[in-house]
DNA sequence: CACCTTATGCTCAAGTTGAGCAAAATGGCA
DNA sequence: TGCCATTTTGCTCAACTTGAGCATAAGGTG
């Protein structure tokens, strides 16, 4: 007999503003989060992406705008028997194709048991936007470096991957790396999903510092769907998509900042966009910010139809 | 009853010479070419990749070295009644997962029924090595813009596609747009395989211009890894899996240029490669070229350990 | 009205890119 | 042998981009 297959669809949705980045997540009865997610219907979804609509806005009561592809999980280990969440047959093997959709705005969701959560409570350590934060070089480092010791012969490579990863030993942190750092808490047995997962015994090291966990592997598709976003918003003009109507480019550096988890330039921020043409002043000002009122502006939709769009420049600050 | 599911996978298995970039195809008893393929076995196969290195092994005798997944491809209607092909229960949904693999060499494939192909054998609008290619504008594009003024209300938004993704009147060719070009092409019925797949009347345009067809929706999966290694080739390493051990600087210039479909500037290239640290000479020379002899380089694989690495830079020559 | 705050304008040095010229090192051929 | 074709390799120069910081503008507040 052949093993059936059953196909999951999670969806990570994000929002933003000026204080920090969001996804969207459901809450299960004692108390853990994941993600929007169900199982594809062969029969009632034409297409992964309409099938995903349908549960996320069975769950969450949030029609998402834009959608897109991210990554087929299909590894054997790594995973929850995730099936019974989603009341596959037992014994089906499951599979899951995870999404990254963008909203403007956080819509009110009360009525669902869905929450935004600031993503930095899964990542704390992604958050470098008042300078790099103290657990990775207190808690994480130490405890990531005691495995790779721990690994005999792959004991080096453990500590270039670490080294690369975190940032340590003067290697630049770079933002883009969320899965690779994940993976490696991962697999150093850090994440609590890990040792839930019947893995390994953990090193210890102090849980606020690892982040909150999620059911089954949402948190490996966070990640996955962070590390996508970071990098598409410098070569693609997406952060328009979490963006209102109108905004100053005060508003827009910060949402810029809080994908990123790292702080910009203000002046050459503002220089780039300049010349990359992707915004139009609208003559409108507001004075909501406190010192000299800020110019709103818009972002040039019809820039799309230009070809040779970019995304927006992030000189560091 | 619930509708059973079967996934497949696909291969495009890519090398590159100074001529050409080719895909690793097979052949089927009627001339027809697709990408090495086969059903995803959910007792067998631990992982995807490892499911599909067995399935690239037994059809093609060939072993992949570096893999990367592209993209699950789940619509319905845009692919063949696949599932016979791959002996799936009738009437299960197929969906099938794209992978990518890079190899410095095109192994001796000849006891199977495999073939290197140049890849512009099948998308013959992408080679702008020596210029852009009269097809476009003599063939292409007259029959795609009139697809385009067929389109009623859709028309002027037939009519940017068409010409952001091909470039005409002005707009810069953008070489990872294969995708976006294939799709047009299916979607005006000019691509054999939508025809094929129960689609609309093609409008008419010479067989030799819309490329070689491939079984299934494997010209669509084919499209997906051009543009990803186009892409990635610009901000990863990844050229040197296409690349022997050792090699001369117009070599890889060579391949660069077969991948992006693009001419490059020599010396710019140089530069920007001296810069970059990403390969080191050797000191022996070679005059196999014909001129004053070449250094023979290689590829820093400490490189890769180094944090910060990029890709190669691609001046326009 | 001094002063705090934020927006916006401007400058300057350093680095990168685009484009091309010139010299060097080989083989082939008169 | 000497000239030529061919290719590698070195070098230059202007245009542009980036990183960093200073200066000024325009609001609100005590």
């Amino acid at each position: 007999m052949m093993t059936p297959i059953a196909v999951g669809l999670s969806a990570v949705i994000v929002a933003a503003d000026a204080n920090a980045p969001y996804a969207l997540a459901t809450r299960l009865a004692d108390g853990a989060t994941g993600l929007p997610h169900g199982r594809f219907d062969p029969a009632g979804h034409r297409t992964f992406e309409l099938g995903l609509r349908d549960w996320v806005r069975a769950q969450t009561g949030f029609e998402p705008g834009y959608v897109e592809q991210l990554y087929t999980f299909g590894d054997l280990g790594r995973e929850l028997p995730q099936a019974e969440l989603d009341d596959a047959p037992s014994g089906a093997r499951l599979i899951s194709v995870g999404y990254l959709g963008l909203t403007p705005e956080r819509t009110d969701i009360s009525a669902f048991d869905a929450v935004w959560r600031d993503w930095h409570r899964y990542f704390p350590w992604e958050d470098h936007r008042k300078g790099r934060p103290d657990i990775i070089d207190h808690a994480i480092a130490p405890a990531l470096l005691s495995w790779a010791d721990a690994g005999g012969k792959n004991a080096t490579a453990r500590h270039a991957r670490i080294q690369i990863a975190f940032g340590l030993d003067n290697q630049p942190w770079i933002e883009e790396r969320t899965l690779e750092r994940y993976e490696i808490l991962y697999e150093a047995g850090l994440a609590p999903e890990a040792t839930r997962d019947g893995g390994r015994k953990s090193v210890k090291a102090p849980a606020e510092a690892l982040g909150e966990p999620m059911i089954s592997d949402h948190r490996r598709i966070l990640a996955t769907a962070i590390g996508r976003l970071r990098g598409k918003i410098k070569y693609r003009p997406v952060v328009f998509e979490l963006m209102p109507e109108k905004f100053t480019l005060l508003d827009l550096q910060k949402v810029v900042e809080a994908i990123l988890g790292q702080p910009l330039h203000k002046q050459n921020f503002r220089r780039s966009l300049d010349r990359s043409e992707l915004v139009v002043g609208l003559g409108q000002f507001t004075q909501a910010t406190g010192g000299r009122p800020a110019e709103l502006f818009r972002f040039r939709r019809e820039a799309l139809r230009e070809g040779h769009v970019s995304g927006v420049q992030t000189p560091r600050g």
